[in-house]
DNA sequence: TTGTAGGCGTTATCAG
DNA sequence: CTGATAACGCCTACAA
């Protein structure tokens, strides 16, 4: 690929004035801005923003670290803060730690090699997490996304997930459920997790219910029924769950009809994410939606104009679904003997 | 961030001895290279890769481009490439074109300009695509996935989609379907669907039966049942449909039950590409497995080793599920009139 | 409006 | 084994 030097030789003018013509083309006459637009056309000259950035100290590429790109909220994000990232005319390196520390510095490193000229990612707890600390010491611009930081005050952009997760209790409570169980996928630890942990229980203790200990899942997008079965038998039988993510909820919901299990009839099941194909399934899913168009596109927007410094919250929703239903009687009845 | 003169200084040594320590630490006495190490920590000195690129003239970039990634397919398969780049040392700079040649030239021209290593991307039509011959003349390497060049002979990977299809429409066939009708999003002109359309004709005409005109969908993401409605009923009704990919497979089942159809006894669906999530689901989808971690790494070492310059094609599966099943017996009575 | 020249941070080629 | 020096391709004062 040739240079700015062949340009500017067959286009008969000086390197500088051939620069200027990608770099501030107004400062030129019409006509040499033509010669050497032609002249670069027909070596097939293309900038090398490399050699720019460079000598201009300001990258064009910013650097995007998600856990997985398995769970369709990631996916959408990221197509989300590509297109949003474009238009401000810059391009995004992706990479996926599936939450391992080990991951997420090796691709930290990376991007800081790289130069980007700033990051959005996700971690586990945004409280103890080594690469904001690495990013903070090598002054990195950077955005969490769908992390709540508590003691410190990165700049954030997420839901409310306590509120959320309350919300969406309610709902079941509403309904009649007295037995609401929440089921996870691995990474209790991680500050969402307890967040959506502590609304599930500010819900049921104002109902003055106790709350159950999270049903652990060894996997983030595929359920374990068995794990969950020994729980809907016995005195005191849940009548409904929430999942963290939809893709639990949605296999969840699968592993149950297989075992029989009628949804909602025996058990009402929730999920968390509202991601696009819920909608479309018999049950349809009732989730909490989150706006992941918007919160994508305004990583990107608080990453570049580096304006805030604490955490913007989007709105949720409550998206109602088949696969949620006012509980059995038996098991109504069931509930209004104390335990 | 502080650079290496800054280093150097401070452990007494010359530029070049502690641009070795990072690029061939085996050539310094182990006391300098100490030295050197302890200097950069403290100085937080982080070797810049932009620099490096422009002086070796190699890149450590490769770039990505994808229709869409709200299909898991996609997602997943990107998943796969970035961990097989860096593995090799590799980050990706990822973009998605939603099958637009505008937006697939500005990628690919953005690309050009950032002076990747190569490029992996799956266009609509190989044999008619502008970037790939842009990419050819730039002489940029790359690797198409998914897409199948019949004129041309651009290195690309995929499964055989035709093979494919005509086998999952012989597994419906060997049920005993006879009325088979084949569901799609939109770009029936891309190069797959044409081929996937042939593998159902290839089936059909060696069952002696009729192929028919394709089921097109607004959206490759979400079917539209009025779309098929009406060839359920009448005298030949549909007994079963083949979706280009799972997500139309998936969201066609909710939507069948939603109108009362019930799957498969009244009708068989089955998908194609074999997401996780159509196995979890109730009933579980039948579908066209792609391998497709094997694809991404496949695609990241065919663009690295920029060894094979044909195609290379993955063995697909067909996978069985509760979404298919014998045709009701009316249909089949119904089937053996001659139309 | 255009040209000249120096440097962005590295690596590679020579010497020493 | 280590040091000096010249590129890599571009931008940008400064001068003309």
């Amino acid at each position: 690929m040739s240079d700015l030097i062949n340009v500017a030789k067959l286009a008969g003018v000086s390197r500088a004035t051939a620069a200027r013509a990608f770099s501030d083309p107004h400062l030129l006459r019409t006509d040499t801005l033509q010669k050497v637009l032609m002249a670069s056309e027909q070596l097939g000259f293309r900038p090398n923003h490399i050699a720019r950035q460079l000598r201009t100290q300001n990258s064009t590429t910013l650097g995007v670290l998600l856990p997985s790109l398995l769970n369709p909220i990631f996916a959408r994000q990221l197509q989300a803060m590509e297109r949003q990232a474009r238009v401000a005319g810059y391009g995004l390196l992706v990479a996926t730690s599936d939450y391992q520390p080990e991951r997420e510095a090796a691709i930290v490193e990376h991007m800081l090699r790289q130069r980007v000229a700033g990051l959005v990612l996700t971690v586990a707890d945004a409280d103890h997490s080594a690469v904001l600390q690495t990013l903070q010491q090598a002054e990195m611009p950077f955005v969490l996304t769908h992390n709540v930081p508590q003691e410190s005050h990165w700049p954030a952009i997420c839901v409310d997930n306590r509120q959320a997760m309350q919300e969406a209790t309610d709902h079941l409570l509403a309904l009649g459920h007295r037995h609401i169980g929440m089921v996870a996928g691995p990474m209790l630890q991680s500050d969402r997790a307890r967040l959506r942990y502590q609304g599930y229980g500010d819900a049921m203790q104002r109902a003055g219910l106790l709350s159950l200990p999270v049903i652990e899942m060894a996997s983030h997008t595929q359920s374990d029924f068995a794990r969950l079965q020994p729980q809907l038998q016995g005195d005191t039988p849940l009548s409904a769950v929430i999942c963290t993510n939809d893709l639990l909820a949605i296999s969840l919901i699968g592993a149950a009809a297989r075992a029989g299990v009628r949804i909602p009839k025996q058990l009402s099941v929730m999920g968390f994410d509202g991601i696009d194909i819920g909608e479309h399934m018999a049950p349809s899913l009732a989730s909490v939606t989150q706006p992941v168009d918007l919160l994508g596109a305004g990583a990107i927007d608080m990453l570049l104009q580096q304006a805030s410094r604490g955490t913007r919250v989007l709105p949720h929703q409550i998206r109602l679904g088949a696969s949620i239903a006012a509980p059995a009687l038996s098991l109504i009845a069931n509930s209004r003997e104390p335990s």
